[in-house]
RNA sequence: GGGCGAUUAGCUCAGUCGGUUAGAGCGCCUCUCUGAUAAGGAGGAGGUCCCUGGUUCGAAUCCAGGAUCGCCCA
């Protein structure tokens, strides 16, 4: 067996394609199912994705997220269900359905006929699923496709029924007159949480009306409203009792209007004539814009008080109509108020309304409007441009309405969820507090929809007017009165034809409504992990609606025992008024516990400039584009590397930076696998279990960052927080890369085969191949790739995939190989830095450098790298000094985290007196200012003296001896020919084994070079044969006035 | 009106328990290395850690107030 060629760059896309082969052809999920079966369980619950369009890139960083998690806890052995959902009911879907079938209203759905709607609505779930989970395939999510949940499956259903029937028992369920948020395009009712986002800018009219006062018509007060169409209904004046009120002489008369308001409205010139306290307006009957309508009839048009009258708009008298607004709504039912409600579900007005009578709500704004001109009440008509609800479907202003609709109370329930909440580990913290407010504030819940493809609710109403609900399947068989044959699913329009009889013998029928989609996303973890339920059934969850799409189990109670709670979930953060709270709610009620131990939650996702994405910007990137592009590990690794309480600029910018980093790590892959390959190296399984051979200070180092390493990644990822783990794992390669791998290149292509090389390669081998079990949780593919290339096909008895390789164990890392490598990096940059002060560049060997530090343990620590500093520094000899040297001063400087508490306020003076230099060093302590500070409690600095190249850091000084010799200089400019000629090689395309013939001609001093040199120069460049000569055909080179040629040829 | 969060280099963002010289990546400038690298490394320029006040020996960090932005609620 020999190892694979490495390319220099990684073909994310077509090793991504390459590696989801092997993993289906090895069945490698199935089999980490079967190594992990029994393990401790993990329990993760998927919120269901709404199968209704191809999944987008924010889809796939929640699920790269879910599925790093769920990787890692397999790979420390967990047992995982690994069931995904899907979301199928609602509007979201029937919307779509009805733009495919060029539907535009509810009645044409109907005519359409329910039962091809509601077939239409369950293909397209089908569909979208299969998308769906072909792409999230693609991504590398390891989930059981074959047995997803889908939420329009009769038990689901069913099990929300119990939910229902639970609630009704306990009173919590009521019909209740609500003033609703309205789409009269869809016909229904919107939620609070759908109006989330959808405040669009748009234009208006407005009217300012006359109520005029029926014991005095010349006095009116004057109204402003947005929304003409409400005037029809309305039934009251509001004004602030407290406020002062000014009439104002006008064309039409005396108009009142908050005082404050006069100039706006009339100018400055507005003749005020009487002023009062709105109180003293208040009772007074008014005539209505409307009057002469039949729903009028009743109406007794009077001003009332109300402390919600703003001063800042309108006219400070607040038209009101309960049946149209929510706080309108309120002040009617504390006022005793009747409720016109002037429009139907389809927004258009109805018979009561006269002329209106079958106008659209928008479109009456301009009959509303001539209307009152002609009666005399018109004072002025405009335009308003302002941000307004639309449906967040399909764009049509919403409306309020008020309508009957099914609630669950809030409130007996309330004080539990809050409690439930806090037993939860919210991630980020503070979205704890987010659930927590959003439960105080939860109003009742509406759990109806006016719609078609939905949950049906099982409320049966008797003649008499009493309510069953039905709580189960077997229920609705014991009680229905009409045969089940037709009833193919529990969905309309089936469940419609099946009446019911009650307990006292009466014959009642369904409620026409659906229920609110998050009711079925609110009890998966009841419905899919058996909750209740005496059977196990194979395969038996997909009846109904799901059936032939799932194979997915009915599970009994001792699975929900074992499943419930979830430990984990995972959604975006505006999920916590509905995934995270239905689920709360409906366990709350049904178990008296959170459903889940631990949520991760995250924001949004925008483009890389920080703008939202929408398909109308052109700023939108679809899914399969970017993984055949980006690849799914580089998408991957974006969203690892993701806060996720921030919003996360996704596109192709960042996504190449990332890629560029990736390589860092494929380019230790590929080192390795050259020099392995040559050598023929051969590790065996068995050398991961517990640390490799060490033969250098190096080894030690990167053995111990990597156990470092390891450590750090858990910890992270056992929190959740994925950014600190993904951040652990670039510095580690760095590491791995800048230090281990350059400083100890030689040792590999070395020619004897000791066991100094042995040792490198196996600590690389073994680096390398944890590496590849650390980030396999969140680069799948690549870290595949890189395990097949140097452990599966090399060491024997290696797991065939590192997704079956377990999570690296490691030990405590050793301080003792961490530290001084540490403070040697660090001395090596100082070195750097000084040689460019005293401009000299690396290629030249220089004398000596002094590492200096008052600190004895450090310095002992660093004598033991003085070799590896030396090599980094190119410096014949590296001497390691405490600060007494001729380069440096000592500094003292206070260690302030000891020495506040023990100094206090003495701690300035202290400090000023020690940069003075007004101390004393009496062996490891040091007296200033009666004060005795003992070595933890001060450190000693270096600070350099002028003249000298050094540079310094903390407690550490790095000089280097700048002086030149003729040695060294010769020795510079062998390495100068060195480098030359290894870049012709470079140029001419040579391989790095190929033997070269190299001819040179050489003036005097380069002549003394090559006689001193030329052997290490030969050998550095694989040359077989060094002539010199006079004169060459070859390039020329000079350095440092040093000049001659250079021939090359392949040897 | 209430709540939550954010504000740190030109840009995108880290910054643990409060510790006195605040970091990374990208970009820019000057160098440099290359027998893994399409790379890498060094140095540099670039900072009112949003503002004001407070607590503290010490504040990017804690507290109060304010500003701006985002989100949630009313």
């Amino acid at each position: 067996m020999t190892y694979p060629t490495v390319p220099a760059t990684p073909d994310h896309i077509a090793l991504e394609h390459r590696v989801l082969a092997l993993w289906e052809s090895e069945r490698t999920f199935e089999r980490l199912r079967e190594q992990n079966a029994g393990g401790a369980p993990f329990s993760f619950i998927d919120g269901p994705i709404t199968a209704n369009n191809p999944m987008g890139v924010h889809h796939a960083w929640g699920r790269s997220l879910k599925d790093l998690v769920q990787r890692h806890r397999a790979m420390k052995g967990h047992e995982l269900r690994y069931q995904n959902g899907f979301d199928c009911q609602g509007l979201w879907v029937e919307v779509e359905v009805e733009k495919a079938l060029g539907l535009n209203s509810k009645r044409e759905i109907e005519e359409y006929g329910l039962d091809r709607f509601a077939r239409a609505c369950r293909d397209r779930v089908a569909e979208y699923s299969a998308v769906q989970t072909r792409q999230s395939i693609r991504l590398g999510q390891w989930m059981d496709w074959e047995r997803s949940y889908y939420t329009m499956t009769d038990p689901n259903i069913a099990s929300i029924w119990r939910f229902l029937r639970e609630c009704h028992d306990r009173g919590m369920l009521y019909r209740g007159n609500r003033p609703m948020v309205w789409c009269p395009r869809c016909g229904t009712s919107l939620s609070q949480h759908e109006l989330i986002d959808s405040y669009r800018d748009r234009t208006h009219p407005t009217l300012h009306v006359r109520f005029p006062f029926l014991d005095d018509p010349e006095q009116a007060v004057v109204v402003w409203t947005t929304t003409p169409w409400t005037l029809p209904a309305n039934v009251v004046a509001a004004v602030d009792p407290d406020a002062e009120y000014a009439a104002v002489r006008t064309s039409q008369g005396l108009d009142w209007v908050m005082a404050s308001r006069v100039e706006d409205l009339f100018g400055a010139e507005a003749d005020v004539v009487e002023r009062a306290p709105g109180a003293a307006l208040v009772g007074r009957a008014y005539r209505g814009p409307f009057d002469e309508l039949d729903a009028q009839a009743e109406v007794a048009h009077r001003v009332v008080a109300w402390d919600m009258v703003s001063a800042d708009e309108g006219t400070g008298v607040v038209h009101i109509a309960p049946g149209c607004g929510a706080e309108d709504f309120e002040l009617g039912v504390a006022e005793g108020l009747p409720t016109l409600v002037p429009v139907d579900e389809a927004g258009v007005f109805t018979a009561d309304f006269g002329f209106l009578a079958g106008h659209g709500g928008a479109e009456a704004a301009e009959p509303i409007r001539e209307h009152l001109a002609a009666a005399g009440l018109l004072v002025r008509a405009g335009t308003i441009d302002h941000r307004f609800p639309v449906c967040w479907r399909c764009g049509t202003d919403l409306i309020f309405r008020v309508v009957e609709e099914w609630f669950i109370s809030a409130d007996p329930v309330r004080e539990a969820m809050i409690e439930a909440a806090r037993t939860v580990e919210w991630v980020p913290e503070q979205y704890g507090k987010r659930m927590e407010d959003w439960l105080r504030n939860m109003g009742d819940w509406c759990i109806s929809r006016k719609r078609y493809w939905g949950l049906p609710l099982p409320f049966y109403r008797a003649p008499d007017g009493s309510m069953t609900v039905i709580g189960s399947i077997e229920e609705l068989r014991e009680r229905a009165v009409d045969p089940l044959d037709d009833l193919e699913e529990l969905h309309r329009p089936w469940i419609d034809g099946i009446r019911i009889r009650t307990d006292d013998g009466q014959i009642a029928e369904r409620v026409t409504e659906v229920g609110d989609c998050w009711l079925d996303a609110g009890i998966v973890p009841f419905s899919t992990l058996g909750w209740g339920r005496d059977g196990f059934t194979d395969a038996g969850y997909a009846a109904g609606a799901g059936e032939g799409l799932t194979l997915a189990d009915l599970p009994d109670q001792a699975y929900w025992e074992k499943w419930f709670p979830a430990d984990w979930i995972s959604e975006m953060r505006e999920q916590i008024r509905l995934w995270f709270y239905s689920q709360l709610f409906m366990s709350v009620v049904l178990v008296g516990r959170a459903p889940y131990r631990a949520v991760l939650g995250y924001e949004k996702l925008h483009d890389e400039t920080g703008r939202a994405m929408h398909k109308s910007w052109g700023n939108a990137i679809w899914f399969d584009d970017a993984v055949e592009e980006m690849g799914a590990d580089v998408m991957r690794w974006l969203y690892a590397l993701q806060t996720p309480s921030q919003n996360m600029n996704f596109g192709y910018g960042p996504a190449n930076e990332v890629r560029r980093r990736l390589l860092t790590l494929w380019n230790a892959y590929a080192f390795f696998v050259r020099y392995a390959e040559i050598d023929g190296f051969k590790p065996t399984w068995s050398d991961l279990a517990g640390r490799p051979p060490a033969a250098t200070a190096l080894d030690r180092w990167i053995v111990a960052r990597v156990e470092e390493a390891v450590h750090e990644c858990d910890a992270a990822l056992e929190g959740y927080w994925t950014p600190t783990y993904a951040r652990t794992v670039e510095a580690l390669v760095d590491d791995l890369s800048a230090w281990y791998i350059r400083g100890s290149r030689a040792r590999f292509w070395r020619a004897e085969a000791d066991a100094d090389k042995h040792a490198a390669f196996r600590t690389l081998w073994w680096a390398l191949a944890q590496i590849c079990r650390l980030i396999a949780p969140a680069m799948p593919f690549l870290a595949e790739e890189i395990w097949q290339g140097i452990v599966r096909d090399e060491a024997a008895g290696a797991p065939d995939s590192v997704h079956l390789a377990g999570w690296p164990r490691a030990g405590e890392p050793d301080q003792d190989a961490l530290v001084p490598m540490r403070l040697a990096q660090t001395a090596i940059s100082l070195g750097r830095a000084a040689r460019a002060q005293g401009n000299r560049k690396l290629r030249q060997p220089l004398r000596e450098a002094v590492v200096a530090t008052p600190d004895a343990a450090a310095r002992a620590a660093v004598e033991g790298l003085a070799a590896e500093i030396a090599l980094e520094l190119n410096v014949k000899a590296v001497r390691i000094a405490d600060a007494v040297d001729e380069l440096l001063d000592v500094e003292v400087v206070p260690n302030f985290r000891a020495l506040g508490p023990k100094l206090g306020k003495d701690v300035p003076a202290v400090q000023a007196a020690l940069k003075a230099g007004d101390f004393v060093r009496e062996g490891d302590e040091i007296v200033v200012l009666g004060h005795r500070l003992g070595p933890d409690e001060v450190e000693l600095r270096t600070r350099p003296r002028e003249g000298f190249a050094v540079a310094d850091e903390g407690g550490l000084a790095v000089a280097v001896d700048t002086e030149l010799d003729e040695a060294l200089e010769d020795e510079g400019i062998a390495r100068e020919l060195v480098h030359f000629i290894q870049g012709r090689r470079k140029d001419t395309g040579l391989g790095v084994a190929d033997r070269i013939r190299l001819e040179i001609a050489a003036d005097e001093r380069l002549r003394r070079v090559l006689e001193r040199h030329g052997d290490e120069i030969a050998s550095e460049t694989l040359c077989t044969d060094l002539t010199v000569a006079d004169h060459t055909a070859g390039e020329a080179f000079d350095a440092d006035g040093c000049a001659g040629a250079v021939r090359l040829e392949r040897a």
